[in-house]
DNA sequence: CCTCTGTTTGACAACGTTGTCTTTTTTAAT
DNA sequence: ATTAAAAAAGACAACGTTGTCAAACAGAGG
């Protein structure tokens, strides 16, 4: 690798007039620039990144830590946004996996983002959820999504999942539903208890009976899909009470329920109507009837996060504080075939 | 942030004796080592990152290159195992989007490969295809995944997608379906020649009729879903051949292909059977009947590059040259429920 | 032609490590 | 106690940049 050094001597200069031209600095004579432009290329010469960030502290280049390696929807989408738009913004992302038990700021990662120097951090989870941040990641910009600290010290980028409740809610009495339930996601996350919360607060809001929200299992359960097929069971066979909709805590869920539905002779959504959540399209665009859904964008929030993260770096530089912020990001209905 | 001055300072030795200690050098008597250890934690105290990868020449880092930002089911599996394996390796990973329609090594991305000095570089497609890669390239270490060279000048891991089409029609036979049909990738994609080849092959060994090969419109084409339908019902309605299974060439396509059949008012598996190609748990495991489909582990071929990698920088390193090879992958048949 | 600006260029230190070599200290052997 | 050898510790340069400052140069005005 050919260094400063070597492009100098080519272009019959010293090592600063290189930096400066390659730099863009001003006070360098036309001339001058092009001999030491022509002669880069010549030597195929890359400034070497190390000795840069070394000498200014700036790398360029952000860590973006996720619990889970792009393994669920969410966390993929949110990974590709992070991806592009830290791409678009000239930034290079560094690519961290936390074990999901333990912490995400210690051992090798966070020693890593300590010395690499990395002008900021995103952190990301694969299901809303609050999180434990040590102090001593106070010293960096940080930016969290889809998970928020209780303290409220870093800027969370969520989904507004108490809205996506009440806006599926809105969707079915729209639509002259009456009696639905609401299949939510494991009692003890806090998207199941936000969305439970704008679910029945529309039905509230509306005067009518306030449906009922069952909280399934975990999906790494072993005893998911029994337990699916157990509510589902219980709602249209033992109590008989046959809903004329179901939402469903996401979209794979719903793709589950619809199955069971099947099996029990009924059509969708002519017998019963099937609501989504998070509009996983590769699901809700493939499954016929096709999935109507609550939309989230997480590649948005991905996206969001990098311009975030950059406004923090940015204010650090000057050695102002910028004041956290939750950003509730609203979704939307994405109406398909599977509810009339 | 300290440095290594600060740190030799408060344990009241030289800057050298630190390095020796958490380099984990001989030569440093325990007391002092303890001094020295308790001075790192006391100051919090972390190596550059840039410093020493600009002493040393290896920065400990490897560029992950993938010409679409994990859209497909592939790559996400790739990245994913590239990412573990990485991370278990001690290896962090650079994380390099790739315009698709560009060579991946060129502008931003490859001018940063060469300036941050990585130990090795990994590039992933997101579906079975030839690649070109500029000379430039032969002086780092560099794996590709899912695609290949042409000459040859790079080691390569790729699926056995010759075999994956021989093993889907060798389930066929075995279950005695002998009029079939494979509704393939579109025709100039690398895997779809590679499959037709080894569906059709293993019907000629077996000395029966040879079915034919129908080639789809990419995904990507707003006529896709018009396309498939349009194939199936030639295949049911207007040439009345109905076929007793249909082989799909991927997963999204066989969920497609049920839709269409479904529609039709015929049930699979029992009038059709159906069988996909990819093994795509979110979807293959999801819909029902589960789809039996042909596995490739993606995931593995993203491990695998890894420590394919790793050798390829050792030898680097001892000035030694390893003959690239192709390493073609097998996949296996993963029976579930849409073929009987 | 000389001086005074303003522009262009260069010399050198510094960033935080590790490698090389030297010096000091300890241990072992006489 | 003396000496040789081995072990431990340190001094200093170097990696490839950029920042600071000083030097050289060009152009304008007298």
């Amino acid at each position: 690798m050919p260094t400063i050094h070597d492009v100098a001597k080519k272009a019959g200069v010293s090592i600063k007039t290189v930096s400066r031209v390659i730099n863009d600095e001003p006070n360098v004579r036309a001339k001058t620039r092009e001999a030491v432009r022509t002669a880069v290329k010549d030597l195929n010469y890359a400034p070497s990144h190390h000795a840069r960030a070394m000498k200014t502290g700036r790398s360029g280049t952000i860590a973006f830590v996720t619990d889970s390696v792009v393994t669920s929807p969410e966390s993929t989408d949110i990974a590709r946004g992070v991806a592009e738009a830290a791409s678009e913004e000239g930034l290079t992302l560094f690519f961290l996996a936390s074990e999901p038990e333990r912490s995400p700021f210690c051992g090798p990662n966070f020693d890593f983002i300590r010395s690499a120097q990395v002008d900021g951090v995103i952190f990301a989870t694969h299901y809303h959820r609050e999180i434990e941040i040590p102090d001593a990641m106070l010293d960096l910009p940080l930016v969290l999504v889809n998970c928020f600290e209780y303290e409220g010290r870093f800027p969370a980028i969520v989904p507004d999942d108490r809205l996506g409740g009440h806006q599926a809610a809105s969707l079915l009495i729209k639509k002259g539903h009456e009696n639905v339930a609401f299949l939510n996601l494991p009692e003890d996350v806090v998207a199941a208890k936000l969305r439970g919360q704008g679910f029945q607060s529309a039905y509230e809001r509306a005067g009518m009976a306030i449906p009922p929200v069952l909280y399934l299992k975990d999906e790494q359960d072993p005893d998911y899909d029994h337990d699916v097929q157990k509510h589902v069971h219980e709602l249209f066979v033992d109590k008989n009470s046959h809903p004329s909709a179901l939402f469903c805590g996401n979209d794979k869920t719903a793709l589950k329920v619809m199955g069971v539905l099947r099996r029990l002779g009924m059509n969708v959504p002519k017998d019963v109507g099937v609501l989504g959540f998070d509009d996983f399209k590769l699901i809700a665009e493939l499954v016929s009837p096709g999935l109507s859904t609550v939309a989230i964008p997480y590649l948005e929030m991905g996206r969001e996060s990098v311009s975030l993260l950059k406004s923090y770096v940015a204010a650090d530089a000057e050695n102002r504080i910028l004041q956290p912020a939750k950003m509730q990001i609203p979704g939307w209905v994405v109406e398909r075939e599977s509810l009339i």
